[in-house]
DNA sequence: AAAATATTCTACCAAACGGTTGAACATCAC
DNA sequence: GTGATGTTCAACCGTTTGGTAGAATATTTT
């Protein structure tokens, strides 16, 4: 079920913090230590917020050492993307043939939206 | 400042009944009561998911007699599926990049960052 | 006017979130 | 082994979330 994905991925995607984080990610992979440093954030908050990312399957987790070295898993992004590109394409066409439908109509000028 | 955006709309976006909703209304413009009656929910309840959604811009309410008329707005959707293309591309042109380096430069596959 | 309908508002509750702190664990350096 | 470093875990705290139920408000119907 991709439902449950959504929900993982849009959540993650909805704190200012873990973006952050992602765009960190974006210039290269990093430890946690790494991606703490900028943050006014402690520790283990940031490590939370790369559970929350890894859970999602924005970001990927290995042991190097005593470190930990985050990656992005931008494949993840690719459910989120299709349904906002999806929904957005097929809203507007919705939205479009009403616009058509009440344009050739009625043709009250004082219409919706 | 779109990050507040952002922020608002993932999180709308990061609920399952939510989605639901916003499906239930691509098929067309459709009252409070009309869209909580296939949901497993309190009148109430369905009224502030609208609220969510509404203050994150992806639907509007507007009121006509008694009832209130929901309408999405896929407008909104722009900011958070721009972001996500964005972001999906630069971070696999971002990793081609890095396959390049490896490839080309050392050779050594287990280099440090 | 009175009753029914559509919606919101106001508590209220349990669960989840985002954060902190300090203990625990693993690994590297000496 | 001892100690420093990197990371997670567990417990706690205040706030937000998602839900309920019931009162309040506005409108339509009778």
């Amino acid at each position: 079920m991709v439902e449950q994905n959504l929900d993982r991925i849009f959540h993650a995607l909805a704190d200012p913090t873990r973006r952050a984080i992602l765009d960190h990610l974006a210039e290269g992979e990093a430890t946690v230590s790494h991606l703490s440093k900028p943050l006014p954030l402690s520790f283990a908050a940031v490590s939370k917020h790369l559970g929350v990312l890894e859970s999602a399957g924005l970001v990927t987790r290995e042991a190097r050492g005593r470190e930990r070295v985050c990656r992005l898993n931008p494949a993840a992004l690719k459910d989120a993307r299709a349904w906002l590109e999806f929904h957005e394409r097929f809203w507007t066409g919705r939205l479009d043939a009403l616009d058509a439908l009440v344009g050739t109509g009625t043709g009250e000028p004082g219409d919706s939206r």
